[in-house]
DNA sequence: GCGACAG
DNA sequence: ATCTTGTCGC
């Protein structure tokens, strides 16, 4: 298996990722729409970590948006580009992830990550940082608020609340995917709308709490990395 | 200065 | 993220 390899731009510290953010954040698109649920494709990308033997595993899965089959899928192993840092985790992530959708043998169509996109301290979080290096619309769909807060929101399936950060603004939307269930938290990346990711969120999770294209990019990349594990 | 903090 | 058994429930 191939180990790929870290960029050779990335960045040495933690001040010259954030002025890397400052400088891409005004790249993002948010006025498109985005693709509409059920059409297309969805990709789900997620990636799982080695500390000690310094690997790291990413893996796409391509689903057809209208029947949330598996279509395609494709995955990446290489070392730990950057420490786990709040505020940072797209350069943790991205050039695996980068090398996952690479390897995809067609076009994703939208890609779904883990963690946020617009929600993050300078507006720029994993999901937007993977939209402009790709082009490609990228939502983000978190399991915590991470610094975020948000009020009540109903029991129900579709129940949500506007994600609020410290100014009031509204950077992404608490989510519920599940009756009774602990919401999920929505923000848009690039080239999608926030009200079009949360009915993006709600078509990919017919049963369980997060998205069928998470579920499956968290179950291939843990898989890959067993193998890369075993494989030394 | 200290704590909190996506994965 | 990751370390981890059994267990309650559909």
């Amino acid at each position: 298996m191939t180990i790929i390899e870290t960029p050779s731009d990335w960045p040495a510290d933690e001040a010259a990722a954030r002025r890397i953010q400052d400088e891409l954040r005004d790249r993002v698109v948010r006025d498109e729409p985005g693709p509409a649920p059920g059409t297309g494709l969805v990709t789900g990308v997620d990636v799982a970590y080695d500390d000690d033997r310094d690997l790291v595993a990413a893996a796409a899965v391509v689903l057809d948006a209208g029947t949330l089959d598996v279509v395609a899928e494709a995955t990446a192993v290489g070392r730990v580009a950057f420490p786990y840092v709040p505020g940072l985790l797209a350069f943790r992530e991205l050039p695996a992830v980068l090398a996952a959708l690479a390897a995809l043998p067609a076009g994703p169509g939208l890609v779904v990550c883990d963690g946020y996109g617009r929600a993050h301290p300078r507006r720029f979080g994993l999901a937007s940082h993977l939209g402009v290096l790709t082009g490609l619309p990228v939502l983000g769909v978190a399991k915590n608020p991470f610094t975020f807060t948000h009020g009540p929101l109903g029991e129900h399936r579709g129940a949500a609340a506007p994600l609020l950060a410290g100014d009031g603004e509204e950077v992404g939307r608490a989510l519920r995917t599940r009756e009774g269930v602990k919401p999920v938290y929505v923000s848009a990346g690039h080239r999608v709308t926030l009200d079009n990711a949360c009915a993006h969120t709600l078509r990919l999770t017919p049963r369980y709490r997060l998205p069928e294209t998470t579920r499956r990019a968290d179950a291939l990349c843990r898989a890959a990395l067993r193998e890369a594990t075993a494989a030394r």
